[in-house]
DNA sequence: TTGTGTTTTACGACCTCC
DNA sequence: GGAGGTCGTAAAACACAA
């Protein structure tokens, strides 16, 4: 997915320790995926037969069985991270968010011990004024780079839904130690990345009548407005109802998102 | 090692909706 | 007016060939 091949970032695989295992999605009331989701918990159809299989890419981040929950600091097995959603791990009913502590507190260079780099992202609380062009860019670097932790949770979310929940948005921000803004431009980039794959993949199927062929897990269709609860829809991300700027994918039945 | 192409964050401009 | 959307783009981070 991120990566182009298998070399792009071999420390993709991280040990166990990197991926905190993060008891979160707990207050998922009202966030319902597509249909099949819920049978995350059961069936390794993870992804349930609305995404189709799981992406190979997401075995690059060591997607195990859906159900193999593991604790945070657990023993979980590299290539197992656990991922529960609220909607179907019924150890955190809606409401009884756990929430990871901020990354602030955690040893960054623990999540990705190889990568110095990652320890970057704290100096994001603040922004500085560009000096010639006044515009604000955020201080000393122009970017951070996240976590693969970071990323692969925001994966997850994205596979789960295109558009983030406010609600989802700031959990995420808190178990991730992001800010909510950082979380909303990701989904947007992430979005902007699909609509760019598909382009291309339209691009090279033109002439083909729309046949676009694929890995039927890897661009799902966008979410179902109905299958979000009226105050989620009221307070999310989705795009507004007049909002005429969703990508032509509902007509995309398959779409090889390769990277 | 370096040059180059690609990907990833982050932002601004502009839009619609409430 | 503020929220979030897309689109376009800048620049850092990265991969890889030469």
């Amino acid at each position: 997915m991120y990566h182009q091949g298998p070399v792009r970032r071999s420390s993709i695989n991280l040990p166990p320790q990197n991926f905190v295992s993060t008891p979160q999605y707990s207050d998922f009331t009202g966030y319902h995926h597509v249909p099949n989701m819920d049978t995350h918990a059961q069936s390794s159809g993870a992804w349930g037969s609305h995404y189709g299989a799981p992406r190979e890419d997401w075995g690059a981040y060591g997607l195990g069985p859906p159900n193999s929950i593991a604790t945070p600091m657990s023993n979980s097995s590299p290539g197992q991270v656990s991922y529960c959603s609220p909607d179907y791990n019924p150890m955190h009913p809606p409401g009884s968010a756990v929430l990871q502590p901020p990354p602030e507190n955690i040893n960054v260079a623990q999540l990705s011990p190889d990568r110095e780099r990652r320890n970057s992202y704290q100096w994001m609380n603040k922004t500085v004024q560009s000096s010639s062009t006044g515009k604000t860019r955020t201080k000393e670097k122009y970017r951070v780079v996240y976590t693969d932790h970071q990323r692969l949770e925001l994966e997850k979310e994205f596979h789960y839904n295109r558009y983030i929940t406010i609600r989802r948005k700031s959990e995420l921000a808190v178990n991730l130690g992001l800010s909510e803004r950082q979380v909303k431009i990701w989904f947007q980039n992430r979005r902007a990345k699909e609509r760019k794959l598909i382009k291309k993949k339209m691009g090279q199927s033109d002439g083909s009548g729309g046949s676009v062929h694929s890995d039927p897990g890897s661009v799902s269709p966008l979410p179902v407005p109905g299958s979000l609860s009226p105050s989620d829809i009221h307070g999310s991300l989705y795009p507004p109802a007049g909002m005429n700027t969703l990508p032509p994918i509902g007509n995309i039945q398959q779409v090889t998102v390769t990277q």
